[in-house]
DNA sequence: GACCTCGATTGAAACGATTCATTTGATACA
DNA sequence: TGTATCAAATGAATCGTTTCAATCGAGGTC
């Protein structure tokens, strides 16, 4: 059915070892029968066949990102930086989406190791390291997107979701906000749970009190879920920081829809600063992280692992977040 | 290094043809035997090799999605509904990033052939079919999304461009308005040019005047440089269609940069009925399509090529696109 | 006891590439 | 003329599975 390259050796009639060459390693082979080689792997319209290709020399040329939703714009974001960064050294992305679930992480790690590519990029859902840890045996480069994870074992691009954290409630109760709502998903994502603590921490300096609301998802829908709930407090609070934008955006449509003012009546603070952050209704204040730089540096660090395996060295790179003021927030 | 089938057979003191009939006909194999081994895959963590497996088979449990612009959010929702109809299936996806570039296209046709993915869900760059004869004839079944090409070669997930187009500037002049501005993208991409059709035909035959505003790319920014032509013309429209929601979020923006008032001065329609266009500063009236269904009826169709190819018949499905009235748009 | 049957297991061939030790053939040099 | 050198080409071995014809052995039947 498919064109092998044996079929391309006799058409050409030389030997597949010579195709091979003419494949992997052109210069050591005589240029007219490249040249001719070349002709007739184009007029047979052959593709080499990646499961052959790379079973015999142990790795392909792919690398497998996984992200916790692909429907937020800031991991598209980072994908489209790791793909950048990844076209340009001739790898192929393979983008999987975990929907922050642990098990149907699992399950594209397996199926990773089974496409056998050569390393994988990831936001992992949880902080158990073991399915990591499984990869790694394996010979796949792992390397951690958005995320640290102690101990050194591999290289990680992240920003600073303490100081984040920290660095919206800093700017809220300098606005004069005193009773602020924290809304952001289960601690069980390390990044929630990193924001949170930053958020704890300056809340405490400042003696702010602060309601932290859960919503299960982060996305538009659980964030209007978490307006009505803040609706239904006894206080409403003037100050809402949400743990990232599209939460940020539900949130104020809700509000919207109460006829709430925004910034006048309660100042909303988002997280991430994704595009459409600024053409909301209310343009959103928010905390901006590089997502595109992290993806283009997140590949590149790996890709070195990769390429020159014995003079990697694992780097953890950590980004600061930046404060974007926008129209959501005011003084109190 | 890895764990192999053979060390496996070693281990449990059986043959490798029995192994692999533990992993894939665990009917055949007798109870205590498949208990025993069984139980030395999980001590010894074995991941069977994907590329020697379905080297033999011919194909793999995998899917490619090719979509024009991963950062554009009707596509990651097209996406979402491919991944949960495959993962039911227990298939996964490859999600590839054309950028509608037809380079970056083949690029990832080869990887995708490469990989020896079971099927191809497109929404191809341009009308050029002969790629995608490429992919079918190795075995690989092809549908499209969010396209049709004549001819029933495939299954497709269509969406009526013409229609849709023509519904924009149906209501745009029933609300009165006879100068018209339609930004688009280049008419090399089949949606552009079918909804400029539509377009077309829809003023013609309402009398109405349209300029059309052509950019490069259908994104926000781009959207910012049409809305600048616009403010160059002699006679500004009083409505602006615009070919996608994103597009139409960097008109608007840029408009009440300019201190125009939507949809006071200027109407402004979008395409797609992305998640923010609900959020936007004013809320964007757009041509709404069922991305997150599209998805699913496109890989339901693949699927059922891939698995039942005797039986299959190929279908072109067409959704009718619909019009969502909010607040961009009003009458002259 | 010979002969069948049938479920369970075996082991070698095949898949389509890469790799590498070996062969070929042309050129240079003494 | 004989030999050393070297670039180019060869083809068999290999990777880790699946597949399938062949084998084995336990029961049942006559």
């Amino acid at each position: 059915m498919s064109v092998s390259l044996r079929d391309v050796a006799k058409a050409a009639k030389v030997s597949v070892g010579t195709v091979s060459n003419v494949l992997n390693r052109p210069e050591v082979v005589a240029p007219e029968t490249l040249a001719r080689v070349q002709g007739t792997i184009k007029d047979l319209g052959f593709v080499p066949n990646g499961f052959a290709r790379h079973l015999r020399s142990g790795h392909s040329r792919t690398l497998g990102l996984i992200v916790p939703d692909v429907a937020n714009p800031f991991f598209t974001e980072v994908a489209r930086g790791v793909e950048d960064a990844a076209s340009k050294r001739d790898y192929a992305v393979f983008l999987c989406n975990s929907d922050e679930s642990a098990s149907k992480e699992d399950r594209y790690i397996n199926v990773l190791i089974q496409q056998q590519v050569r390393g994988v990029l990831i936001t992992p859902a949880d902080m158990k390291s073991d399915r990591l840890d499984a990869m790694r045996d394996r010979g796949i480069a792992v390397a951690l997107v958005d995320r640290e994870i102690k101990g050194r074992k591999q290289c990680s691009v992240s920003v600073d979701d303490v100081h984040g954290g920290q660095l919206g409630i800093e700017y809220l109760t300098g606005l004069g906000h005193t009773d602020i709502a924290w809304v952001c998903g289960p601690d069980s994502i390390p990044q929630v749970a990193d924001r949170g603590a930053g958020v704890a921490k300056a809340a405490k300096f400042a003696g702010a009190k602060v309601e932290t609301i859960r919503v299960s998802l982060m996305n538009t829908t659980q964030g209007e879920e978490a307006a009505k709930k803040i609706l239904a407090l006894k206080t409403i609070p003037t100050a809402i920081f949400c743990a990232n934008d599209l939460v940020a955006l539900g949130v104020m449509r809700t509000l919207r829809e109460n006829k709430f003012k925004i910034p006048e009546q309660v100042s909303v603070l988002g997280y991430d600063d994704i595009e459409f952050a600024a053409s909301a209704a209310v343009p959103l204040s928010s905390i901006s992280q590089p997502a595109y730089q992290m993806g283009v540096t997140a590949a590149d660090l790996l890709l070195n692992e990769c390429e020159e395996a014995d003079t990697h060295e694992h780097q953890q790179i950590r980004f600061q977040p930046q404060l974007v003021e926008r129209a959501s927030t005011g003084k109190r």
